[in-house]
DNA sequence: CGGGCCCTTGACGTTAGTCAAAGAGCGTGG
DNA sequence: CCACGCTCTTTGACTAACGTCAAGGGCCCG
């Protein structure tokens, strides 16, 4: 069990910078506790400022004018969002929700934008988080162009097994209903996906799925997708 | 007509470092023309420079491990990518192609490396480049999530209309075969879904898209897919 | 025990991908 | 100038994937 401090050390956009400039940054810091359910901040809000989960998970999310959300993160310990509060002026792109209690470090916009300013190194740590972000949105776009439905929850339970190999259980880290939001899908559309992911050795038992080969998981994902019949089809003769 | 040098300073990444700066940065900057077709940058190819487009179309990509291609963005006159290479050590999470004859602003990356290290504004403006990348991507993802192939296409054509209101007419900056990779979907579907935007007053003449009342697209794109076929059933009527 | 929520399942309709073919535009070379 | 081949685009028929609506089961909590 890592302390608050080590996690927060080690977030991605303060894991390079000297320490003492860290201790400089979080003595202006605060914590703030969310309840499950209870929104961090708005899509469209002035960017006040930046923060890093220390415990829980928080999810980044879209409103569309018809009403209809789509998630874009879902973030957990060690990761920040908000770095757009580090420029003067600026909204928030997306809206942030704690969808379990958590536990956030809130870094202060202004503060931010004067440290920015005069310090390089803080500076280049947002920009690293800031590319971070960019790095997984992009893979998700990839996913949500080019894989079908079954190979994105694919992608997702090999995301949660990290650098497993052979068989592995993982738990599903929040509900389904999420899980569909964050992967493009209708919570049906998951539950059905899951049964054909039976055909790849993987079985989903509550909220723990079973997976008998990492390997052949990794091959399912990277499939083409218009080849799926013909997989099917060797594996009937 | 703007000249190469106020696009460049008003490229987004540039425009708010103060102009001596923007001097001393391109003062060790090159250009480099590239025709259509050809390679800037592979993804996973270390980063080594930064761009900036003066003239011209580039795609930025994902190869998937089965061989086709998700086209992520693509960039015209002012805008950046590669702004990664402002980091010791990363590799380019896409790549980059250039879709019609191209004149490009090359910053090395190792300058950069060293520029951003000293230069708080610097740092700034490459972090500023990034978060505006950001939004673009969540707005993209938000859209392929909750919008139908008909309304993205759509939203592609009103953002090329930019403030235009009543009716107008847009060129398609590129070939349709790029146009549906960019909105995720195949050429096929994209012609199809053309013609299903001539119920909204868009007709398509060759490269040109006809659009009867901005107004009324708008409206579109912000509609519930699903309420699709209501407000085909009222029209009926 | 009852109500609410999450999840699953079934039936059905819509949307988008696949495969195949044909038309349109364009440059090249005869 | 025309025929040819090329690429881009459209169309049709079919299939697969996904959303929608409705119903039902499991589970937790009051």
């Amino acid at each position: 069990m890592k302390s608050t401090d080590e996690i927060v050390r080690d977030a991605r956009f303060l894991r390079e910078l000297p320490p003492e400039q860290v201790d400089g940054l979080l003595a202006r810091a605060s914590f703030k506790d969310a309840t499950r359910g209870s929104s961090i901040h708005l899509q469209g809000e002035r960017a006040h400022s930046l923060y890093v989960v220390v415990e829980g998970w928080v999810k980044l999310y879209r409103m569309t004018p018809c009403g209809s959300e789509a998630v874009v993160a879902v973030l957990s310990r060690g990761e920040s969002f908000g770095e757009i509060a580090a420029l003067p002026g600026e909204v928030y792109a997306t809206g942030a929700e704690s969808v379990s209690d958590a536990r956030l470090i809130q870094i202060d916009g202004a503060d931010l934008l004067h440290a920015v300013a005069r310090n390089a190194d803080l500076c280049r740590a947002v920009l690293s988080a800031s590319l971070e972000s960019n790095r997984q949105l992009v893979q998700q776009l990839e996913q949500l162009k080019s894989h079908t439905g079954a190979q994105r929850i694919a992608d997702f339970l090999l995301d949660l097994c990290k650098d497993e190999t052979g068989s592995c259980t993982v738990v599903l880290p929040y509900d389904k209903v999420l899980i569909a939001s964050c992967l493009g899908m209708k919570p049906e559309s998951l539950s059905r996906s899951f049964r054909r992911l039976a055909d790849y050795g993987v079985r989903i038992v509550k909220d723990r799925a079973i997976i008998q080969s990492v390997e052949r998981l990794m091959e399912y994902t990277d499939e083409d997708p218009s080849s799926a019949w013909s997989a099917k089809t060797c594996k009937a003769n």
